[in-house]
DNA sequence: CATGAATGAGGTTTCATTCAT
DNA sequence: GATGAATGAAACCTCATTCAT
């Protein structure tokens, strides 16, 4: 561990390892602070208790994230059609490559985020995500039941899709290591992800 | 609390209770035994620590669930055809709709199982449980690929589509309460991820 | 500190000790555990927490001073005068010797609650005992002035009169170690103050 | 807070506010020093420690109390006769409204100081008082009892009566926060003292 | 079978204080 | 004059576990 960085960063970097590796909820803010080559005073110098330690060891990734996600949204509501066309570099594929590139280059913190957040306020983080997502998936749905003239699938439908969407990304994360092979990997599920929801709207089944 | 129930029928309930409420992690022996009226040292007679208390809590429930999708994978084995149908009563269906009055039947237990589990060593049962389940679903990939003459899918797709279909349970058991609106909506996804599925192995795309 | 005395009045006797050294609030429960020989998680089998350990070391104590006073005060009230006649065997001056005796045989608890409560929910004991005795005293005052046909005191110099008669046992407690000097002292207060308040409702002044 | 005050103001006000909120003891010099809008660094370079904070804050009030009281005794001692008598402006009364003017006038220190030192070099500042006005009282009363030919009171009577008289300021301070009605109530309670002080000294009892 | 007592390590947090800059 | 960082000890409390009875 750098002897010269600042304490604040030693502590970052000590605690995003043993969020890593324990969990928020088994991390021990005293190893945190051994770690860092710190004492204990010291962190509640930076952060007010253990849960702002995890929010501002989270907060600017996270933000990049709902960022890189809205923006999307966006630009999706303000296609022509409502139906998305599947091919390589549809809008689509691009926005989840960009994501995870994104993700990847704050590997750890998403490992935590998702996996290891456990016991604190971002516990149920996917959810919260899902819900957001599934806000815009309903627009989307109502939109395209319009034009086809097609029954809108069911909220718990919606909600699924929405969820199973975070998912993929979670999965990637954990079974995944490198970018590449992870950009590649999310091309192929947002392509089942897509015929899977197209097909929720053609006309007979 | 009956009061003529044995201690350890008590202490096994009492303990659903907690692990639901707070999760295996920071569920307290203390309040298990003061809720089930009991002390600390008769849950050790029958119980060797914390983690045992919740493995012969689950036990049961689990080894039935295993059983159920085993013998569901040798049905589908068993099939002339690796492709798979999908109408109201197809026999993924038949078994997802099993799985599900299953599960409900013993609500609590998978609850915790599958979602308060984190610290326990099932805290990774989704994975193993997928790891399972990708054995089999590779087999079959490889049969509809002789058939079709396409190639199989990737390793990574048929692990991440075999975690999709538990989350499906996953995503089930936390949002519908009611058996019976569970049990549609699981043939809902299941229909979408057979076509999913399908698709796979559709000529062109 | 006698070895074979049980754990909870091993506790109650070094917490004692410390709160009596210390005042409540100083009071460190790791060193009363270890003057009691006991290590921490002992004390938190027979005390709930710190203000338990206290409430558990003052309440019979307290309990029997209060019933103490309560029944002087009903025996006053039963009296066919409210006058009060000070003579050595009085009413009065033998119940402030009795309640002088029991403080002094609880002489360490009643020291501490009544002087190093602070922080705990003691710390205003002396208001509440105040406030309690000046109900008392308000209804005698009622009953004197219509005998003498003389206006009621104010409300304030009952309540500060209620004070400095709770303030007098205080005072010899922190004092007067002795309890034969102490039950002397205090007839020659409660003469003070009898005549005092006897004074209050004189004809004329 | 006025923004242009200096330092050493704005602390010590903050010191009273802290003070008279929690308590010597549970104040804490960061909170102090944050509502202050100054860093504990600030603090140090005034103030040596904690003790010293409470000890400039009060100091001059204090040395204001005292010179008040220690000449109104002078006067006292110069009287012809030792006898007190009870009159509307008897020098006992005027003394005790210009006190009690005083007191009001630096309402928060006093009450600080009376009833929130604990923990502090003041926390006994009442007996000191005690034990000051004693002496003054001692001497009173060697006069009178000269005087009248008549035994003087035991020095614990003599010690009692300089307590409830400093009580009788400290409950004025914490029952009755407006100056004009307290210098009313400190009127009843001088004439109700001097009754009782002169009663002791009276021929046959 | 079960109790009740006790262990001992560890948890998070707060505090007055110091000191280089 | 004042900042901001850091110390280090101690605070209360909780926990899973053990064991004599």
């Amino acid at each position: 561990m750098a002897e010269d960085k600042e304490t604040r960063e030693k502590l970052l970097d000590s605690a995003k390892q043993e969020f890593l590796e324990k969990g928020y909820m088994k991390a021990s803010l005293r190893t945190i602070c051994r770690n860092a080559g710190v004492t204990t005073g010291a962190l509640y110098f930076f952060f007010e208790d253990k849960e702002d330690l995890l929010k501002q060891l989270v907060e600017e990734p996270l933000k990049g994230l709902i960022s890189r996600v809205e923006s999307h949204f966006l630009e999706e509501m303000n296609m022509e059609s409502a139906v998305i066309s599947i091919s390589d570099d549809s809008l689509d594929i691009r926005a989840a490559r960009e994501i995870v590139y994104f993700m990847y280059q704050n590997y750890d913190i998403f490992q935590i985020l998702l996996t290891k957040s456990q016991g604190s306020i971002y516990e149920d983080i996917t959810s919260r995500f899902a819900d957001g997502i599934e806000e815009h998936y309903d627009k989307l749905a109502e939109r395209l039941a319009d034009e086809f003239g097609i029954k809108k699938p069911g909220h718990y439908m919606i909600h699924w899709l929405s969820h199973i969407q975070i998912d993929a990304f979670i999965h990637l994360l954990t079974h995944e290591q490198d970018v590449e092979k992870a950009a590649r990997q999310i091309e192929d599920i947002v392509v089942y992800l897509l015929s899977g929801w197209n097909g929720l709207f053609s006309p007979k089944r």
